[in-house]
DNA sequence: GGCCGATTTGTAATCGATTGCAAAAACCGG
DNA sequence: CCGGTTTTTGCAATCGATTACAAATCGGCC
């Protein structure tokens, strides 16, 4: 049954005018072998006789040949992708993370999808989507408001390969990596404890969500440790934005015995905050010391600089990249979890209490 | 020939205990149709009737089906995906960059490859191989030292779709998108000489590049145009890094008659400089007066707030995803290129000249 | 009812690789 | 030189979709 061949590729064509991106095909006619002695030849891994190993390499390099991946990775049932879902892209936090997850996924043959979320949780399940259609093999999920989705997790997930990175942490049985953030939060504290303040405020990050949430327990912590009670009052709520910062900065700063100190929750935060005390006339770190969290690659050079809780973000990608190769390779292992170190970071912006 | 079929697919197997992922074959067996049929009712293009619309979707959704990407992709000879290159993923101005492209990009059903070069030729020649090979079907670049791969452009990707933004401008015959530098270094030293100032130096980045020269030719000129002339120790050359910013900055503050106002060549190394200029006993704006460029998302809440030149980051990354899509969809069109406003934000880092 | 044209559906080729099995070739000792 | 191994190669199926063309169905009109 003669069936249109449109353009019939090759067959009587002089190889030296082809224009149609070669394939294993045109090897192989090159080469007189056949297509499956191409592929074994080209993939170095069959066994395959050294003379037409060089014979087909020396084909491929004639007709500057390159591996079609599409057909690959349909062949083989991968992507070699993986798909890195964040909330929110322009937060500079993620910034060394995706150098450090690009870095090992592309010395390990991965190319990095980018995923931006918004806080949306459809689009989030889009992502679940693209996983399951085979854009990607793998997922690291660094969204908060992920576990409702049980559903999802359990009946179209079972075996996915998933590393959740630094959120939404107990949840499913989900491989992750994070930092002990009530840990951090309490040493973060503890420095401004130590400097001789007890009026001390925190600014804390969207609290229903677990991360908001274990840090300001941190701090609440170290607080009751150390036999302080924090009034209402000094605590506020934000949303990691500097605008935010400076909001809730405003609000706490507006109560009858404001702090002498603060505990923000990120870095941005602690910007606004500190912009909105210059703005009220107080001096950082003379008369109100500030501590945040992250240290942003500018939060050295900020005026003050910033004291601040370190995380090792680069190595945070690096490590959970890693995992997730070893996910896609082996299987379903039992389910890692890694915990990075943070580190306090003494710069200008605290200082001891003054002396009234 | 009865070749091996390794836990054969389907057949008789009872639809409800499916396990493995359904394919179309399953959909067209229990919608008793073709596979044919399959494909048109649900891609909703061609023509099919509404009966065997609703019985192909009836089944697809019972058997919880998704589409394959990647043998679509094998097929249309599509990956859907593009590649946004860099030469440095962690560098803070592109993430509303990654932002708008990754906005348009998925309203548009594409995904986001993230490309990172670190400045080596060699990664960069990895990535256009990566377009040939199928892996993406378009490619943004946003890395500065591509030119002389003129080989590479014209022997091997003719056709291919690539939008360079930002960089690399007056090169090959590529689409770009960008802003006019030159224009806008021109108007951030005419606010300094509004200011009064007359004596003013330059931070630049790395000259050889396109990007610095044409930000110092746009200093330079500006200078020029006011009838000032620029001392060679009031220029030096930097790498867009916080540190170069302070290395530069000191060194030309060694110069016997110091300037009093700087223009930088981006908000980082302002933000090195103003933290130097704080180390030497300097007040900005009061005792040095200075500009940025870029506008980050922290210049803002920087103290001093800096002034600076704002690129609209989200847009241009918006505009250039736009162009490529485009250029993927309708064939090589004569190459487009378009210039994106620039806008001066004054803050507090810059001030009149302090009478002596 | 029969015929013709317009719709709808089915058949099978195709995209470009990988790979299980069998056939061919090479090797080897007797 | 031959039978038996071991290597190397080739054949053809396969991954899961899309689509050109042919076949079937439908509808309308005489």
């Amino acid at each position: 049954m003669e069936v249109g061949h449109p353009a019939k590729k090759g067959e009587g064509r002089p190889v030296a005018t082809m224009v149609a991106r070669p394939n294993i095909k045109d090897i192989a006619r090159l080469a007189g072998v056949s297509t499956a002695t191409v592929s074994r030849a080209l993939s170095d891994s069959g066994v395959v006789t050294e003379a037409t190993r060089a014979k087909v390499h020396d084909a491929a390099r004639k007709l500057n040949y390159r591996l079609n991946v599409r057909a690959r990775n349909l062949r083989i049932q991968k992507s070699m992708a993986v798909l890195l879902v964040v909330r929110n892209m322009a937060n500079p936090f993620y910034l060394d993370i995706f150098k450090g997850v690009e870095g090992i996924a592309r010395a390990a043959g991965y190319v990095v999808l980018m995923g931006n979320t918004e806080d949306d949780a459809n689009r989030e399940i889009e992502y679940f989507d693209m996983l399951r259609d085979g854009h990607a093999d793998g997922m690291i999920l660094m969204t908060g408001n992920l576990p409702q989705e049980h559903q999802v997790l359990d009946d179209r997930f079972g075996s996915a390969p998933i590393v959740v990175a630094l959120e939404a942490i107990e949840n499913c049985g989900l491989a992750h990596v994070d930092v002990d953030n009530r840990a951090a939060s309490r040493t973060a504290v503890r420095h401004l404890l130590d400097l001789g303040h007890t009026r001390i405020g925190h600014i804390a990050g969207p609290v229903p969500e677990v991360l908001g949430q274990l840090r300001l327990d941190g701090f609440r912590m170290a607080m009751a440790e150390a036999g302080h009670s924090v009034p209402s009052c000094h605590e506020a709520v934000g949303d990691y934005s500097i605008q935010s910062g400076r909001r809730c900065c405003r609000r706490i700063f507006e109560s009858e015995t404001p702090p002498t100190a603060l505990f923000v929750a990120n870095d941005e935060m602690a910007f606004g905050a500190i912009g909105e005390l210059r703005d009220m006339g107080l001096r950082v770190p003379q008369d109100v010391s500030v501590i945040g969290f992250d240290d942003l690659f500018v939060s050295d050079s900020f005026s003050p600089p910033l004291t601040t809780i370190r995380q090792p973000c680069i190595e945070i990608g690096r490590k959970t990249m890693t995992m997730l190769i070893d996910l896609m390779g082996s299987g379903r292992r039992s389910p890692q979890m890694c915990q990075m170190p943070t580190e306090l970071v003494v710069r200008g912006s605290t200082a001891p209490l003054a002396q009234a």
